[in-house]
DNA sequence: GTCTGGCACTCACCCAATTCGAGTGCCAGA
DNA sequence: TCTGGCACTCGAATTGGGTGAGTGCCAGAC
């Protein structure tokens, strides 16, 4: 192992500079002048070499200026270097650590741990938390209720896995008695009680489509009625997003502009954006982060994501993450997001 | 029916000039100087004279002027007075009663109804939409099922009116078999189906307590079992409201600073001042409207809140409103609230 | 070649002074 | 009771000087 891995063109010092610079610039939020940056560094060199280093760092465009007479504040790519590059995470504070196992203990509900985890990445943060909900694994079909209401409508209750409990009205085309029902639904639950929904889904469509000699009326009216029942999509893990603090990020000066919190705020409301930044991190492997830009999404331009998956059994189910402005602690809110997920994919973990 | 009813201290000439007054503030959100409000009023009066009426209108309350040398912009009392006794309201626009009436027609999802009401009034009227969810009339419980899960852990059904569905995990002592399961659910369907949820739980509770002599042990553990799924205080009406349309709120200079809007946000979030606030009128007849202070949340200190009870089969059942600026156009708004409050309880009638 | 001190220059920011204009209050007279 | 006139007030916008932090560049030292 002759040489260890260091980006060609920044050398040892500069890249201590940099380092010192963005945690810096981090902590006070201004722009860092080479006088403060000279006494920072430990380094004993002067600002007027601070300043030659400055200009290549700047022409790599890893931090820029302002206007001509301010110090120097990071890019993107500055971040972006700093983050994979010379980061040492801070060890999580034992505080919020007591804090995350006291609330993601192990609870019944999946939505309600899923809150839970939100409002505690974003109360621990101070910025604004998000959490996919969990995608089923599989989603087997337990068990399928017929109820009679008035006007030939028929409450349908199906009992999806072990906690989930889904309700619609369908309309059938003439009233049916409770025995009748009932015995459409002991004939569904025989047939798919136990199966995938979405294979269930194909049968029924397909039984829908054959030649019905072989049913009887009672068997026909099942099928007709689970028919109007799988048709809608949302039976399919209908994904969803849960946030929390997002009030919080009115407090960054960088973001206080009306215009632009107005666009994060309709981002988050519709929510699909987010989704979609979310679903690239599914597949990856531990904390992944979008600064600034490079989330692809205009209102995220000035903030920074932190996402870490989240897995029950090994599989990976969700990912969760905090909305922060680009000068964030990444340092302190990796590990936060990092063990967040690794204590709410415990917590969800079924003992069924 | 001699003299109509006019505010004895002000004279149909101040009441007219306050009333343009307001109309232009509301239209162009600047102080409205003397010259001009002589050129608006159409009275053919010197701008002398209409300093005399304002320095009186601004003794009564009614108008402030921001500083020595501005206009005059009116006062929550101002406002009060004009949209108690000098506000002609708009016909709603055909385009919009359109809308309203192609969205709002009779379907099947409370929620969705509502979320599509909270919607619309946003979309309308380019403020913030809140509609709280309709309560029940009454709860009667309609069918209880129970499903065992693995650890001693039973997944509870219960139907409640005709359209709602709820879930619940329960521990129970011991495993039980799906055939005592559906013996025990029997026997509390037939116990109390159709009864009040209230009265149900009362008897659970007090069937829990007495001697259980003459009891079986099925029985005995039907009860037990209820016990713990009626203790739960969700069962009884949880209220909420839907929020849309917050990101509206912006837009308006009045409120862009961003202070004001975070602790407009919060209140949102929290949901529940906003809840009592709706609440007070669920009694009132018609629109009700909360200007500036009055409302005594000094997160909407800046806000106007015009809201209408509406109802299910001649009863109140929810509340939804409008909230925007001080500064907003009452004349539009209120046909809007009145009509969409009208239209939403009507797709609510049940038809069951 | 690398580092440093020195120097001229730039630019945001603050403060004070100035002007401008919209609007007011008050008063005397119709 | 209404009106025109007049002095006055105050906010907003403009200007200009001063200050300080910081830069770029250059020539000289190591």
């Amino acid at each position: 192992m002759p040489t260890k891995p260091i980006n060609p063109v920044l050398n040892e010092r500069a890249q201590h500079l940099l380092r010192v610079l963005i945690e810096r610039y981090i902590r006070e939020g201004e722009p860092v002048g080479s006088r403060t940056l000279a006494r920072d560094a430990g380094m004993d060199l002067s600002p007027a070499t601070i300043r030659n280093v400055m200009a290549d760092l700047e022409d790599l465009g890893f931090v820029r200026a302002p206007h001509t007479s301010a110090g120097r504040m990071p890019t993107v790519q500055g971040y972006r270097f700093f983050v994979d590059s010379l980061l040492t995470v801070q060890p999580l504070d034992g505080q919020d650590v007591q804090r995350l196992r006291a609330e993601l203990k192990l609870d019944l509900e999946h939505k309600d741990l899923v809150d839970r985890a939100s409002k505690l990445l974003s109360g621990i943060t101070r910025m604004a938390g998000v959490v996919t909900l969990p995608r089923r694994k599989q989603s087997a079909l337990r068990r399928i209720d017929f109820l009679p209401l008035s006007d030939n409508r028929v409450l349908v209750i199906l009992v999806i896995n072990e906690r989930e409990v889904q309700n619609r009205i369908i309309y059938t085309d003439r009233p049916y008695t409770p025995s009748e029902l009932e015995m459409a639904a002991n004939f569904l639950n025989e047939q798919f009680s136990g199966k995938d929904i979405a294979a269930v889904r194909e049968r029924i469509i397909a039984d829908m489509h054959q030649t019905r000699e072989d049913m009887n009326r009672m068997m026909q009216a099942a099928v007709d009625m689970a028919g109007q029942v799988f048709q809608a999509e949302d039976l399919q893990a209908r994904e969803d997003l849960v946030f929390a603090g997002q009030t919080n990020l009115m407090s960054f000066r960088e973001l206080c502009e009306v215009g632009k919190l107005r666009h994060l705020f309709e981002a988050f409301n519709q929510k699909r954006d987010i989704l979609l930044l979310l679903d690239q991190c599914l597949n990856a492997e531990g904390v992944h982060i979008f600064i600034g830009e490079e989330s692809g999404y205009n209102a995220l331009d000035e903030c920074s994501v932190v996402t870490a998956p989240y897995s029950v059994d090994g599989r990976v189910v969700g990912v969760l993450g905090v909305i922060g402005p680009t000068r964030m602690a990444y340092d302190r809110i990796i590990p936060i997001v990092d063990t967040t997920a690794r204590l709410l994919g415990a917590a969800l973990n079924p003992r069924e």
